[in-house]
DNA sequence: GTTCGCACCTGAGCGC
DNA sequence: TGCGCTCAGGTGCGAA
C-alpha cells in the first residue's frame, strides 16, 4: 500500500524519466481514475497535450506533475493520489499494457507512461497552484498537512494540534490535515515503538509521549524509503515494476500471532477504522475506556 | 466545529 | 470446479 516512502521511491523514479518531456497523446481508459477531475476526460486531455513536464513534487501521499504550456509558464499541476494500489510505470510504447491500465501517456522520447491501479482507489486531476504558507500547491492539496519527512515539518506545532484533539491517537495519526503521509502500516509501526495503544487518547497523552510517537514514524518511514518502501505483493511497485524490501522489517503490521520482538508476546490483530489495527498487548497496553464512544 | 462510520472498488484467499 | 464470503485500506462525505 502506498505510504509516504512507496509514494517518494515513485516520485524520484518519475523524476529521472519524465522530467524534460513532452507529453505527446494521452489516452484515458477508465473514467473512474480521473474522477475528481470535474470538467471530463476530454478537458484533462486537452490541457495535457504538448505540456512540458518541469519537476515532480510531493506533500504526504499526493504527488503532482508540474507542467509548462508552450509559453514555458509552469503553471498547471497534474495531480497523482496513487490510493491503495496505483502505480506509475515507465515502459517503452510497443510493451502489452497491463490488464487494469487506467491511463496512458506517449512522451516524446518514445517511452510510455502508463497509471495502472487495480482498486481504482487512486487517480489524477488537473489544476492550478495556489499559495498556502508561502508555498504553491496544488488547490487540492491545500489542505493536507506537511508531512513528517519535510524540513519545514513543525513537530511542536503538531503535537499542539494533538493535545487539541480529542480523539484516538491512531486515527489523528492517519488524520492527513494533521501530519500527512502516515497509512495504516507505519502508524501501526510507529505505535508499537512509542509502546502506545492506538486507542488511546490524543489528549490524555504528554508532549513527550507524542514526540517520541512522532519520532518514530519519522524514523520508520526514513527506514523504508532507504530499501525502497513497503511491498506485500504486486500492488506497490517504482517506476521500474520493482518492489521494496520493507515489509521484512515490520515488527507489528501484518504480524498476527507471530511473537513481538521485545517481548515475546503475541501480536495481536483487532479491527479498527474499517481496517486492521496490529500491537503487542503487552507492551502497548489497552486504555481502560470502552472500546466504542 | 469536531468526531466518527461508512461507501467506494477489485481480486486473492479461503471454506464449503 | 464453482460459488460466496471476507479481507485489504486512503479519501471524502454525511451523520451524530
Amino acid at each position: 500500500m502506498p505510504e509516504l516512502p512507496e509514494v517518494e521511491v515513485v516520485r524520484r523514479g518519475l523524476t529521472t524519466h519524465l522530467v524534460g518531456r513532452t507529453i505527446e497523446r494521452i489516452e484515458v481508459l477508465h473514467p473512474r481514475a480521473i474522477r475528481r477531475h470535474i470538467a471530463g476526460p476530454a478537458d484533462l486531455i486537452g490541457a495535457l497535450t504538448g505540456v512540458r513536464i518541469e519537476r515532480i513534487e510531493r506533500r504526504g501521499k499526493f504527488m503532482w506533475l508540474c507542467a509548462a504550456d508552450r509559453t514555458g509558464r509552469a503553471d498547471t499541476a497534474v495531480v497523482v493520489h496513487l490510493g491503495m494500489s496505483g502505480q506509475m510505470l515507465v515502459k517503452t510504447r510497443d510493451a502489452q499494457l497491463h490488464k487494469h491500465t487506467r491511463i496512458v501517456v506517449d512522451l516524446d522520447d518514445g517511452n510510455r507512461l502508463c497509471f495502472v491501479d487495480q482498486r481504482t482507489f487512486g487517480g489524477w486531476m488537473v489544476e492550478p497552484f495556489v499559495v498556502v504558507d508561502g508555498e504553491l500547491l496544488p488547490a487540492s492539496v491545500a489542505h493536507i498537512a506537511r508531512d513528517a519527512l519535510d524540513p519545514r515539518f513543525d513537530i511542536e506545532a503538531v503535537i499542539t494540534k494533538l493535545r487539541h484533539k480529542h480523539t484516538k491517537v491512531k486515527r489523528a495519526l492517519l488524520d492527513q490535515t494533521v501530519l500527512s503521509g502516515v497509512g495504516n502500516i507505519y502508524a501501526d509501526e510507529a505505535l508499537w515503538r512509542a509502546r502506545i495503544h492506538g486507542r488511546r487518547l490524543t489528549d490524555r497523552l504528554t508532549r513527550t509521549a507524542l514526540r517520541e510517537l512522532i519520532g518514530h514514524a519519522q524514523d520508520v518511514m526514513r527506514s523504508a524509503l532507504a530499501v525502497g518502501g513497503t511491498s506485500f505483493d504486486a500492488l506497490y511497485v517504482n517506476v521500474n515494476g520493482e518492489s521494496g524490501y520493507f515489509d521484512r522489517s515490520l515488527a507489528a503490521y501484518g504480524q498476527r500471532d507471530r511473537p513481538c520482538h521485545r517481548c515475546g508476546a503475541a501480536i495481536a490483530r483487532e479491527a479498527f477504522m474499517n481496517r486492521s489495527s496490529f500491537y503487542c498487548p503487552v507492551c502497548q497496553p489497552a486504555p481502560r475506556s470502552p472500546r466504542r464512544r
